[in-house]
DNA sequence: CGATGTACGACCTTTTAAGTCGTATATCAA
DNA sequence: TTGATATACGACTTAAAAGGTCGTACATCG
């Protein structure tokens, strides 16, 4: 029901960690579990995902470790979900190329679906690991909204 | 990851489908399901619930069937997921008030990622069944865009 | 060489989705 | 009033996906 796995989840938590280590910054996939107890041979195998999807860069041997493989503000939240849980669609029958399902043909909400799912495709891409930050904290002061909060106050 | 249910794609479909009758116009669960192939059973406990949830109205007997409860202008997509699937929650830790994860207190993301959901959950609200119209064929044509296209074109 | 770490595949468990079956109940029409 | 048509509803079964574990191999540093 329109969920992001908890394996997207662990993984935009792992990002986000390394991007607050700052530039160069490294981090062995056991430490990142530890801080956030998430499990961590599970968070290992997403680490590597990213490895392989380029978003991560790995070093191997003793303090070896995860960094980014580029700026937390060129990361997309779109690219770590798309990186663990692959390519992003609101139902089983898109993309369209793939034949599509027994209702093909008859199914008059597919097409608008396909214009929903693009929408959602377009508003995570835009929402960089750099905008992630908790503003609950500043409910009460006049602070300027955060970039994430720009983003996704669209209307 | 970020899928709706078939159920939710079987509503969709029925409530559309009903929407397109007309006002006053009234269908069997099996004419439906025949229509585009779908499980009859499964369909039906689908519109039971859309009936519950006051989207649709019932009539038992012969020539019986199911009806919108109100204008199709006035039935957003979001309230069908809702009524079928139950409330909308890109990870399993939203909303707050349920106590939330193991990772809470020191998961980062959260908030953020509350945000986003509320987003989606906007976007899919301002959908309403009459604004979901195949446009595909209209991409030749400088006609005017739909409705749906122009709350999806958000950015 | 040994400690520390990533890399990777196989496997198991749990949860959720999806669909089926059986039965009860309401309504209309002949 | 009886039979055909429909909805209402719960229990059950099957199938698929998510989530996590285990074992082993390989790379690097000190």
């Amino acid at each position: 029901m329109l969920k992001l796995t908890k394996k997207a989840d662990y993984g935009l938590i792992a990002v986000k960690h390394l991007a607050e280590l700052g530039p160069n910054g490294s981090c062995s996939a056991k430490d990142i579990a530890e801080a956030y107890h998430l499990p961590a041979e599970a968070l290992a195998k997403i680490l590597q995902k990213l490895v392989k999807s380029k978003l991560l860069v790995s070093h191997h041997g003793t303090n070896g470790g995860y960094a980014l493989a580029r700026d937390a503000r060129q990361i997309s939240a779109l690219e770590v979900i798309r990186a663990i849980d692959g390519p992003l669609f609101i139902t089983s029958c898109l993309p369209y190329d793939t034949g599509g399902c027994e209702q093909s043909g008859c199914c008059t909400v597919r097409e608008p679906l396909r214009q929903v799912n693009e929408s959602i495709r377009a508003l995570l891409e835009d929402i960089k690991i750099s905008d992630m930050r908790d503003s609950r904290q500043r409910h009460t002061a006049a602070a300027p909204t955060t970039q994430l909060e720009e983003l996704v106050t669209l209307r």
